[in-house]
RNA sequence: GUGGGUAUGGCGCAGUUGGCUAGCGCGCCAGAUUGUGGCUCUGGAGGCCGAGGGUUCGAGUCCCUCUAUCCACC
C-alpha cells in the first residue's frame, strides 16, 4: 500500500507498505546484483548505512547459483541474512546490455550466459517463476531496455511487444502467487514504461500500462546513452502518465544530481550502481563533489573522506590511509569506499525526505546541486 | 685470477643482416563508467640505449678500453 504524507511541488513524500517492512520514499535501494553488494559490504553493514531496500538480479541468480537452489534454501531474504524489502530485477537490462549475444522473439529472449556461455530462455513466465523462487518483496516485470538512439519503427514495435509481455507477467505473477510451495504470496509486481526518448511513444505506453493496476511503475530505458537534459525532459511527459497513488521508480538512475532532478519530478524509487561500482574505482562522494582518492594529492590528506560525515569509513579512516589501501589493492579500500558512497546515497535520501516534509525541496535541491557539481 | 654472459625510462624486457622519430608489459599521473562480468576502455609523463674512444653517409646494433653485475672454474 503506498500512502502519500506530503508533497512538495511535484516532489513526493510517501510510505510504501510491504510485507517485508515499510519503505519511507523517496527511496534510493542498494544494487547487490548477485545477493550481495560488490566490494565486500555485508547485508549486516547495510543497516548502519541506513539502507532500506535491496536489489537483486534474476538473471544473475538464476545463472549462479540458480534460482531452484535459492528456494530450495528459502528464498532471498534467508539466503542472505536480509529481512527488509528486496526489489529483484527481471533480466530485460541483461537482454539489453549482453546484446551480441542475444535473440529476440515474441516468446522471449534467448542469449547466452556470461558465466559458462551455455544458452539460456527468458521469456515473461520464465522471469516470473525465477523472481517467485527467489522470493523477492518486489518483481520487476520482463521487458525490453531499448538503447536510446534506437529508430522510432522499432521503438515502437519493442514497446508493443513490452506491454504483451507485461499482460504475461500479470498473468503468471497472479497463477504464481496462488501456488501452496509459493515462498512469498504476496509477491509486488511493477510494471516498465518504456519508449526511448519519443515523448507520445512514452506517454501513451505510460497510459497503456496504467490500465493494469500493478503495484508501482518504473521508467525503464533512460540514462542509455541520450543527454541528462532528454533525460529530465521525459521524466517530465511520462510521470503525469503514470498512477499517482502508486510508486514511480527510474530504474538505473543515477548520479545525485540526475536524483535530485527526477525526485523534483515525481519519482519514488531510484538504484544505480554508480555509489558501489565508483566506489570499487576510488571515487568518493562528498557535498563538495566527487573526490578520486587515487590521486596523488591525498597522498599525505590526513581528513576523513567528508568532515562531520557519520559514516563507518569517515568516522575512523583518513583519505591517505584509504589511498594506501586502494593503490595496494586491498579489499578494505574498496569496502570503505562503498560504504562511505552508499551512506551518502541513503543519507542524501534521508534528507531529500526532510525537506520535502518541510516544504523546502526546491532551496534544499538548489544548495545541493550547487555544492556537488563544484568540481564539474 | 681465468673463461663466458649481461648492461636500453621506476621494475622486467623487445629491438631481426647497422637506417629510430628507440618500442612493449607492469608501475606512475589523469579521465571515462547510470535496471554492475571487482571488469574494461581512453589519454599522459618519463630514456642523450653503463662510460670513453673508434669504424661508417649513418651505431642501441660492429671493433677496442674501462666500469658494474651474474654464472662457472681455480
Amino acid at each position: 500500500m503506498y500512502k502519500i504524507i506530503c508533497k512538495d511541488g511535484r516532489a513526493k513524500r510517501a510510505t510504501f507498505e510491504t510485507v517485508h517492512g515499510t519503505v519511507e520514499t523517496p527511496v534510493f535501494m542498494n544494487v547487490g546484483t548477485a545477493a550481495a553488494i560488490k566490494g565486500a559490504v555485508a547485508t549486516t553493514d547495510l543497516k548502519e548505512i541506513g539502507c532500506q531496500v535491496q536489489l537483486s538480479n534474476t538473471y544473475h541468480l538464476h545463472v549462479r547459483p540458480g534460482d531452484e537452489i535459492v528456494k530450495k534454501l528459502g528464498g532471498l531474504h534467508k539466503f542472505m541474512y536480509w529481512d527488509r524489502p528486496i526489489l529483484t530485477d527481471s533480466g530485460g537490462f541483461q537482454v539489453f546490455s549482453l546484446a551480441g549475444l542475444r535473440k529476440i522473439k515474441e516468446e522471449g529472449v534467448s542469449f547466452h550466459s556470461h558465466v559458462d556461455g551455455r544458452k539460456i530462455f527468458m521469456g515473461p513466465e520464465e522471469s516470473m517463476q525465477i523472481q517467485s523462487n527467489l522470493a523477492s518483496t518486489i518483481a520487476m516485470a520482463f521487458d525490453e531496455c531499448i538503447p536510446a538512439l534506437a529508430d522510432r519503427k522499432y521503438v515502437e514495435n519493442s514497446v508493443a511487444r513490452t506491454t504483451r509481455w507485461l499482460e504475461r507477467c500479470k498473468t503468471e505473477m497472479a497463477r504464481l502467487n496462488s501456488l501452496d510451495d509459493t515462498i512469498n504470496k504476496s509477491q509486488m509486481l511493477f510494471g516498465i514504461n518504456q519508449g526511448a526518448i519519443y515523448d507520445d511513444i512514452r506517454i501513451e505506453h505510460a497510459k497503456r500500462i496504467s490500465e493494469f493496476d500493478l503495484d508501482g511503475y518504473a521508467i525503464g530505458g533512460l540514462a542509455v546513452g541520450e543527454t541528462a537534459e532528454e533525460m529530465y525532459h521525459i521524466l517530465d511527459v511520462t510521470v503525469p502518465h503514470l498512477p499517482e497513488n502508486k510508486p514511480t521508480y527510474l530504474m538505473g538512475v543515477g548520479t545525485p544530481v540526475n536524483i535530485l532532478e527526477a525526485v523534483d519530478r515525481g519519482v519514488d524509487f531510484f538504484d544505480c550502481v554508480y555509489p558501489s561500482r565508483n566506489g570499487r574505482h576510488a571515487h568518493v562522494y562528498t557535498k563538495n563533489g566527487k573526490l578520486n582518492l587515487k590521486n596523488a594529492k591525498f597522498e599525505l590528506d590526513d581528513r576523513p573522506i567528508e568532515e562531520g560525515c557519520q559514516c563507518p569509513a569517515c568516522k575512523h579512516y583518513s583519505r591517505a590511509y584509504i589511498r594506501h589501501l586502494l593503490k595496494a589493492n586491498e579489499m578494505l579500500g574498496m569496502r570503505i569506499c562503498v560504504l562511505h558512497n552508499l551512506y551518502f546515497y541513503n543519507n542524501m535520501m534521508k534528507e531529500i525526505r526532510q525537506a520535502i516534509e518541510e516544504g523546502s525541496f526546491k532551496d534544499y535541491k538548489k544548495s545541493m546541486i550547487d555544492r556537488l557539481t563544484i568540481n564539474d
